[in-house]
DNA sequence: TTGTAGGCGTTATCAG
DNA sequence: CTGATAACGCCTACAA
């Protein structure tokens, strides 16, 4: 079964030709005649040889290989980050070595000397919620790998960033509720170690400040967004203490949805009662009922965005340097889940 | 900057021991010296030593590395099978290269290629939509590598296959709606070459032959099942032409919410008017108004089990050949979308 | 338990 | 334009 590897010596000896020659035929090397070039096509492909990437790789040095790292893979807007990555990538021939930190410093740290041993040629990553340190992406700088990051950056580093203006998306998000005559907004979102959720809780906390809405430390809540907790959170705080909101602004759909749904079941109007807000436009915001109003985060763009410069940089072309933070234009999407007028 | 690699030798001549002590220190070879192996871990991570894994790779003929191809990343079952094939290839020390063939063969061929020069110690795939001819599988077959296919396989080929039992899951789901009452089902599903959507539509026709209902043509709809085809569907043949069923199986969730959507939106009533069932169990199934009546399919356990298989052959525990063909436990969960009485 | 020597398959360099 | 040779960094017989 096993049969033996084909290399270029085998090509060589067949063509009576030296394998540097089979070498130059393989990659289109310049200086060679186009015949001895074919001859080498055709009796490698009528071979049947492959090209061993560990060789090439181990003399070239460099692998074509592009690392990635995110939190977590099962999420819409990951995914679709990825599926942007891939596109790009794939197109320009490199390959995709994808790893999830599951929200883990010490898995991120892991999956990060792991890609440091593959030799990538470069790291996208978005941080986990749990990460506190960057010593991790060390090596890369120093040994000028280019690391790049997008939606949860390491604001600290040196790297080209890709975002969206996360306080702005806040405050246009809060901002609407206001107008909306929302008078008690509450907040939910994830772990504020990270800019993500930070500069939106800044954004949200700036536009109730600007519109002269006292800000609250109980307005605010922070959890994993998970589906139970938000279920226990609206449950537990909402319904049954009664202290309920006007507006609220969350940080993700899948969140808003679950929310909306909870709230109805327990007897409450939306957006009558309390208007919603979401964020990402996933395609949940537009099948609930009322439909989310939401923040339009364009997750394949940013895949694209990303893998582009970090493309741009192999080739020459560009400068990550010049280009050091990308932010992406954000909308706000109205529907009625949030229109009390 | 460029810091020069630090290999083997170097540590032998900071140690003054012979490279290949270092060698079978570094990677916990069973006849060494317990001092010198320490000795040897100490200088190397004091010299920040990391190991070349294209030599290594070259040398051993082995990767660590499994190549997933799948139709796309931007989706949640996708990703979810995604989830729990990395978590446990990962724990295993296995690193993921991962490429989207886009539901187009050509793509899936070119990929399949340079996971073939890759080197992957084994292969997992979701065949795209439009695969006719599986030639591309051959080399994998020929020399030995593992190749195992989950969701969308190539039922012709003699590899491992994890699937769920998509027949009777689409019988179990058209029974549910024929004992609602329903009399006139529609079946808005995707293209039928892959065994997937064959097989539940097999499923949907039996149920309605053995409850003696007829089946029509007319009754079932292929499309690519993207939001705008399925709200242009429901316009144009539904809506405008007034023919209108008193239920539908459709064989996504998000494809079940968008019709829900679309259809109330137009004045219909579901359940009462139209009954729906969908396809997955996506969260997105939980918050529409209904919530969808569907099929509950376990893409993260998919995605451990075809992953663990194959580790399992490469530990030598487990057998692929004994387990030709893994079937996943699904089952119908009722919402309110279905339930007519 | 350690060292020596050779090779994995490719490509860069230099010479012709 | 082509060939010979060495080297990329590691691993493994085999010998000591």
């Amino acid at each position: 079964m096993e049969n033996k590897e084909i290399t270029i010596y085998d090509i060589a000896k067949a063509l009576n030709i030296s394998p540097s020659t089979v070498s130059r035929g393989l990659s289109n090397h310049p200086a060679i005649n186009t015949k001895t070039k074919n001859k080498i096509l055709k009796t490698a492909h009528d071979m049947g040889y492959q090209t061993n990437k560990f060789a090439s790789n181990l003399r070239k040095k460099t692998t074509n290989t592009i690392g990635v790292i995110i939190p977590r893979l099962d999420s819409l807007f990951m995914s679709s980050v990825i599926a942007g990555i891939e596109k790009v990538a794939n197109n320009a021939g490199y390959n995709l070595i994808i790893s999830q930190s599951l929200e883990s410093e010490k898995k991120e740290k892991n999956n990060a000397l792991t890609m440091y041993n593959s030799r990538v040629d470069g790291l996208i990553v978005s941080l986990s919620n749990g990460t506190r340190d960057y010593s991790h992406f060390k090596k890369f700088i120093d040994k000028g790998i280019p690391l790049l990051f997008f939606d949860r950056i390491a604001e600290e580093l040196p790297s080209t960033k890709v975002v969206i203006d996360n306080f702005r998306a806040g405050y246009t998000a809060t901002q609407h509720l206001i107008e909306q005559g929302c008078k008690k907004i509450f907040h939910i979102t994830n772990d504020m170690h990270r800019n993500v959720y930070r500069d939106r809780f800044e954004g949200y906390k700036k536009a109730l400040i600007d519109y002269s809405i006292a800000f609250k430390e109980e307005l605010f809540v922070i959890n994993d967004m998970t589906e139970s907790a938000i279920v226990n959170y609206i449950e537990d705080e909402i319904v049954k203490k009664q202290n309920v909101p006007d507006g609220i602004f969350l940080t993700s759909d899948s969140s808003a949805a679950v929310a909306i749904t909870t709230l109805r079941h327990h007897g409450f109007s939306i957006p009558q009662d309390i208007a919603v807000v979401g964020f990402n436009n996933d395609i949940i915001s537009k099948v609930t009922e009322p439909p989310i109003t939401t923040i339009n985060y364009p997750g394949v763009e940013m895949g694209e965005t990303v893998a582009r410069i970090l493309l741009n940089h192999f080739t020459g072309n560009g400068n990550l340097n010049l280009t050091n933070t990308v932010v992406l234009n954000t909308d706000l999407i109205v529907r009625k889940s949030s229109l009390k007028s």
